[in-house]
RNA sequence: CGCGGGGUGGAGCAGCCUGGUAGCUCGUCAGGCUCAUAACCUGAAGGUCGUAGGUUCAAAUCCUACCCCCGCAA
């Protein structure tokens, strides 16, 4: 089977990989963002599916707009029977969606309807969800509306982290390609519509997402460090001689039963920096200060000590 | 040339501006206290102060170049 691959984001790779590398697929071209600048020397990072690409051998289309008449001659022009998109990063013309003579297919990483958008993962786990997924849609014109093909699902576990779940559920990705291509192949594919009444958003994360609101609960104020964990991370601010700096907070412990002030500091010892919430506290453990290092709040509170009653945020 | 912070015994930091015997909080090792301990007390080991030059009687500290790490922004 003829097959296209579109994809940027890391969380693509598992599933690109697994389409190179079965002999039932034949990946005839992949498609990915334009190398961009990247990191403090701003030097061109190609995106790991081009590097994978390169490494098989595969031909690279890196279209700037893929509404652009070139681009998308260039895919039609590929003639594949099936297009795979996964967090590629640009939306897509209808004349692309109807290129593949069976389907244009798109894996997102939520139970859709549920989370539609830009950042699902994080969605899921901020929101306290119990379960989350991958979804095999039938691309439409919409964000994330096409009908479904299937879901598989993943527990979301206590002490999940937006990281964790973000490679699980890369790995998923590939289980649910694979039960996904067989049935499409021989025209017996179910094709569910969406419930738009149960849909929900997800919109692009903002470094305002990973601010901690220190009035929150505990558990809301966990669920957002293990959120944003690795990325973009939540973060507060601690006041320093030098002014407030910003301070990325990785994990935290949950202290239902000790509270005080919202915001200010409790207690820090070599356990971590205890934290004042709504109803309760929350021991800061994981924590990186800006311009230094990422270490644990006991080792840091050697070098930067931390006197009780500090507010943060 | 995108902006900024930093590289000091095993860890995290101070000292640098105002050159002159390298300090703090931990860790490690030895001993002590204790029913016991991640607690406490006593003592010890451990550092070419990122690298290479330069200025100076003297450089962690001043000057120059380079390497590496980190935050922002992308």
């Amino acid at each position: 089977m003829r097959v296209v691959f579109m994809g940027t984001g890391e969380i693509g790779a598992p599933v690109f990989r697994w389409l190179l590398e079965s002999p039932d697929y034949e990946v005839v071209a992949a498609v990915t963002q334009p190398d961009k600048p990247v990191g403090r020397k701003q030097e061109l990072q190609a995106s790991a599916i081009k590097r994978l690409a390169l490494a098989h051998g595969v031909p690279v289309l890196q279209p700037v707009k893929m509404r652009a008449p070139e681009a998308v001659a260039e895919v039609v022009a590929l003639a594949a029977e099936v297009i795979v998109v996964m967090a590629y990063g640009q939306i897509l013309p209808k004349a692309v969606l109807a290129a593949p003579r069976l389907a244009c297919l798109n894996l997102h990483a939520s139970l859709l309807p549920r989370w539609r958008g830009a950042a699902p993962i994080q969605a899921a786990i901020e929101a306290g969800d119990p379960v989350s997924g991958i979804t095999v849609m039938y691309m439409a014109e919409g964000l994330d509306t096409g009908d479904i093909l299937l879901m598989k699902e993943t527990p979301i576990g206590r002490r999940e982290t937006g990281g964790s779940l973000h490679d699980r559920l890369g790995l998923v990705a590939v289980e649910a390609l694979a039960e996904a291509l067989p049935p499409l192949a021989i025209g017996v594919a179910p094709r569910l519509p969406q419930d738009e009444a149960q849909a929900t958003h997800a919109a692009k994360l903002s470094r305002e997402n990973g601010r901690i609101d220190w009035s929150a609960t505990p558990a809301k104020i966990d669920r957002r460090i293990r959120a944003m964990n690795p990325w973009p991370a939540a973060h507060t601010f601690l006041p320093t001689p030098v002014g407030p700096r910003q301070m990325k907070v990785f994990s935290c412990i949950l202290h239902r039963r000790e509270s005080g002030p919202v915001g200010s500091v409790l207690r820090a010892d070599k356990r971590g920096i205890l934290v004042g919430a709504g109803r309760g506290a929350v021991l800061l453990r994981d924590i990186q200060l800006e311009g230094k290092k990422r270490m644990m709040a006991g080792e840091f509170l050697r070098g930067h000590p931390v006197t009780l009653g500090t507010m943060l945020g």
